[in-house]
RNA sequence: GGGCGGUUAGCUCAGUGGUAGAGCACCGGCUUUACACGCCGGCUGUCGCAGGUUCGAGUCCUGCACCGCCCACCA
């Protein structure tokens, strides 16, 4: 063992522990990662990179937490930890805060300004710049947060290699993201494709089907007269959108749907506009729903998607990419109308109006031409939004990049099963995702910041740019921003000119960066023999509503460019929830912040309350826990004073009830092993603080005369050397959880690091007493029990209450206690449980078989 | 509409078919030489509801209710 003298302070306390360990882990190295190690010496984290443009809050500090805990209890077990932070300012929110921060716009069609520099103040307009400066301006800003970030980290004791971080837009992020999209484009995995696409029209960007989500919005069903040609009869559909009657293009019923059997084929007349459109049959058709007829519009929602591509029907789309509907001509190609000049001047009353307001004037005029029957029934209904956005999703065609997911669900779902989660039923909810897949990826975004697509196109000598034939760059030219990189070939005079060429405008979506964290953070591309020892890598811990999106795209990005897993585990954490069982954010304003937190509670105290949390349970936030936790934290400094406060004399552990104790703390530590080693982190704490208070309680008390010195310098020898076993294990069973207390009482009389120190092993803690013994165990529980019994009877005693106690059963626990004997006696007599004062015969005979302390 | 979790003491939560638990809160006692940031004791329950399996169910099965989350083709 390395021991020095112990060295004891004054009066331990908490206070100021955080800043002090803090900085000596740093100076020493001691979470540094040695990747001199093979694969499977080495434990290896995905960890989530915070978007830092924004705030850390008391989420973070509990689930990143959770991550520490399995890091530090890995580290221990021998393992060599790969554990490193990531930034993530890459996307919309950075985009938004450095535009309001400096009062700068981003133009991507500006060139690079190398003498560039923000006002010091922003001014009222905006000043544009270029793509490659807005990003400089990005990093800038973000350096800002990451040293708060970093700060507060520190000070929560998270054991991450502060040499090891990342940002996913920095310049490896950008190569990875970009160099990975060029092999799948290579492979054909990923491709162009002018499509109906999800539009927030608002950001005036694709979304993907991962960020978006249903919000139940009040809405009408409009039931509208469709005209049949030669009858006098009409066909009735109810739409909550009627403003998209010009872009109508067909009618759909079931096919099995007889009132509407008759129809399939025919034509009939949209109102207002007298537009002839076909009645089709497609399976998706509910009979049920409103007139069981609806009307396809390109495009109403993705349903019309279907329809519209499986029925192959025309285009006429109306919405514009800023939601307004678009001034049209009537009587031109695809928008024949029986009566032209009629169509033209209806729709010249909703053109350049919003589809709110297009659909309450499209009411008025069907109200007066009498195609609406009845009046509007209000409902509520649920309705795609952008989950940052404010307004409903269109569908707008544009031309936009994919990545293959569809082909390969298959693979998606064994790889689910393949992975390791925890809790295990969070996989339903990958798998549910995965199952309700309805679209290749889309990973393009129309916005600025972001990493670019690497990839220009030829301009023909008509000046239309050729998408067909995207000229990439070489893997070694990565990163580039084609917005001011010239391609092979080209000069960059030739940009945007006829037969010259033009850069993609468009970026990824920033969960086509984040997918690749575990490349990134591995340096897969720069120095791929790192990459070989880390990967597949062993965890990645995340909450989980980001399952469909992180989890899930990083699963497909492995699986694409690797052909397994990312990583074996997957660990989700919970939630942290405010008195009212929602979810604390920022928007409900009733975040507190981490570091007063911290301070308030010490960082020991707040792991601990985050430790309760196991993996994906909700947990309330709870500042009484934090207490428990401080309180436990300075009861290990002041057990541990005791401890060691007079450690002399030392020698075999020969008495029963110390024999006992380690016995029991041997099985403790086999079952806390077993416990880590299944993630369930939470379960070790509660059974090692159970262990420890027990332990102060009651057997510190019951041996505090014996090792004093009061019997014999034998018992006292062995009373310490157990103590000192003991001590030893239960600060390293707390060290993932209480690291700061734990390493303050290790610096007493170990030497190094107690988070570099092994994890203890049951057969390490019964070693001194030549294993396990199951006598002395029993002498020990029934000890505790005994001195518990007394105690409620003296309680009892006290006040006048008609306790039934079991008579007969008091002088059988006495005998078997004998073996600790003195012990017990002294304990009673130390706390004023002296049996005399008890006038029950029973225990008068139990105390005249006690010998007296030698005293 | 589908899926997943949850429902146990006033609160926050453990609970592995075998006598219902912990902490907090509350009440009472204790200057006791590690700790009053401490120690000892006490009070507190139709384990959501209804059935079923079992010698025995908080635990397993079925159904239901409520809370939360995830997903869904929004006519």
């Amino acid at each position: 063992m390395d021991q020095h003298p112990i060295n004891l302070p004054d009066k331990p306390a908490l206070e100021g522990l955080e800043a002090k360990w803090a900085a000596r882990w740093e100076a020493h190295g001691t979470y540094r990662f040695d990747r001199n190690h093979t694969r499977e010496e080495i434990y290896s984290i995905d960890t989530p990179p915070p978007t830092v443009s924004g705030s850390l809050h008391v989420g973070h500090v509990f689930s990143y937490t959770h991550t520490d805990l399995i890091a530090r209890f890995q580290r221990m077990r021998g393992k060599v930890v790969f554990y490193p932070m990531g930034w993530d300012d890459n996307g919309l929110p950075t985009e938004r805060r450095v535009q309001n921060y400096y009062g700068v716009r981003c133009d991507p069609s500006l060139p690079y300004d190398r003498d560039f520099q923000p006002p010091d103040k922003p001014g009222k307009q905006p000043i544009s710049v270029s793509r490659p400066n807005f990003i400089e301006l990005c990093n800038r800003l973000t350096a800002e947060d990451e040293k708060a970030f970093e700060h507060l980290w520190r000070h929560l004791g998270l054991s991450v290699d502060w040499s090891r971080t990342y940002a996913t837009i920095d310049r490896r992020a950008q190569k990875t993201s970009q160099a990975a999209f060029l092999r799948l484009l290579k492979r054909g995995i990923a491709y162009q494709l002018e499509a109906p696409t999800l539009w927030d029209i608002d950001f005036r960007t694709a979304v993907a089907q991962a960020e978006l989500e249903d919000r139940e919005q009040p809405g009408a069903y409009h039931r509208i007269r469709f005209a049949r040609p030669d009858t006098s009869t009409f066909v009735e559909i109810d739409t909550t959108r009627p403003e998209l009657i010009p872009a109508c293009v067909a009618l759909v019923a079931h096919p099995d749907d007889a009132r509407y059997q008759p129809l399939f084929g025919s034509k009939v007349v949209t109102p207002l506009f007298k537009v002839p459109v076909p009645v089709r049959a497609h399976a998706l058709a509910d009979p049920e729903k409103g007139s069981g007829i609806a009307m396809i519009c390109t495009f109403g929602d993705l349903t019309d998607v279907t329809w519209w591509r499986e029925l192959r029907l025309p285009v006429r789309a109306v919405i514009q990419a800023n939601g307004a509907f678009r001034p049209l001509t009537w009587g031109s190609t695809g928008w024949e109308s029986h009566d032209v000049a009629a169509a033209q001047a209806v729709y010249d009353q909703l053109a350049n109006l919003s589809a709110v307001k297009a659909r309450a004037r499209i009411v008025e005029l069907l109200k007066e031409s009498g195609d609406l029957l009845g009046e509007p029934r209000p409902i509520t209904h649920p309705v795609k939004f952008y989950e940052k956005g404010d307004r409903p999703l269109e569908i707008v065609t544009s031309r936009q990049w994919f990545i293959k997911t569809m082909d390969f669900r298959e693979e998606l779902l064994a790889r689910g099963v393949e992975l390791q989660w925890h809790p295990d039923y969070m996989r339903h909810r990958y798998e549910n995702w995965v199952n309700g897949l309805a679209g290749d990826w889309c990973i393009s975004r129309q916005r600025f910041f972001g990493v670019p697509f690497p990839a220009w196109y030829p301009i023909r000598g008509d000046g239309q740019i050729d998408y067909t034939r995207p000229i990439v760059p070489t893997e070694a030219q990565l990163p580039i921003d084609p917005s001011t990189d010239t391609p092979e070939g080209y000069v960059p005079a030739q940009r945007n000119q006829p037969n010259g060429f033009a850069g993609d405008p468009d970026i990824m979506d920033t969960w086509a960066t984040s997918s690749l964290t575990p490349q990134i953070a591995g340096d897969w591309l720069g120095d791929p023999d790192l990459f070989a020892r880390l990967f597949p890598m062993d965890m990645r811990p995340q909450s989980h509503e980001i399952i469909r999106t992180w989890l899930f795209d990083t699963v497909l990005r492995s699986i694409l460019e690797h052909g397994s897993l990312p990583w074996k585990h997957a660990a989700i954490s919970g939630w942290v929830l405010d008195p009212d069982r929602k979810k604390m954010s920022k928007s409900k304003g009733n975040v507190v912040t981490p570091m007063g937190l911290l301070e308030e509670h010490g960082s020991d105290g707040v792991r601990y309350w985050s430790a309760k949390g196991g993996p994906g349970t909700d947990t309330a936030f709870d500042a009484g826990q934090m207490k428990v936790g401080r309180r436990l934290a300075i009861k290990v400094l002041n057990a541990a004073k005791f401890a060691l406060m007079q450690a002399e004399p030392r020698g075999a552990i020969t008495e029963p009830l110390d024999r006992g104790m380690l016995s029991s703390l041997a099985t403790l530590v086999q079952e806390s092993t077993e416990q880590f080693e299944a993630y369930d982190y939470a379960r070790v704490l509660e059974q090692s603080e159970r262990f420890f208070w027990s332990f102060c309680d009651d057997y510190l008390e019951l041996v505090k005369a014996r090792r004093y010195g009061d019997f014999t310098p034998e018992g006292a020898a062995s009373a310490n050397s157990a103590m000192l076993v003991a001590l030893s294990t239960l600060l390293r069973l707390f060290a993932p959880f209480l690291p700061f207390v734990t390493e303050e009482v290790w610096s007493w009389w170990r030497t190094g690091s107690v988070h570099n120190a092994r994890w203890p092993t049951a057969e390490e803690v019964v070693a001194p007493i030549g294993g396990s013994d199951a006598e002395a165990v029993q002498v020990f529980a029934q000890t505790r029990a005994a001195l518990g019994e007394i105690r409620r009877i003296k309680a009892l005693e006290k006040r006048p209450v008609k306790a039934v106690i079991d008579r007969a059963v008091l002088p059988r626990r006495f005998e078997s206690l004998m073996p600790a004997a003195p012990d017990f006696k002294a304990a009673a007599h130390i706390r004023d449980l002296l049996f005399g004062s008890i006038e029950e015969p029973q225990l008068e005979f139990a105390a005249e078989q006690l010998p007296e302390p030698r005293v």
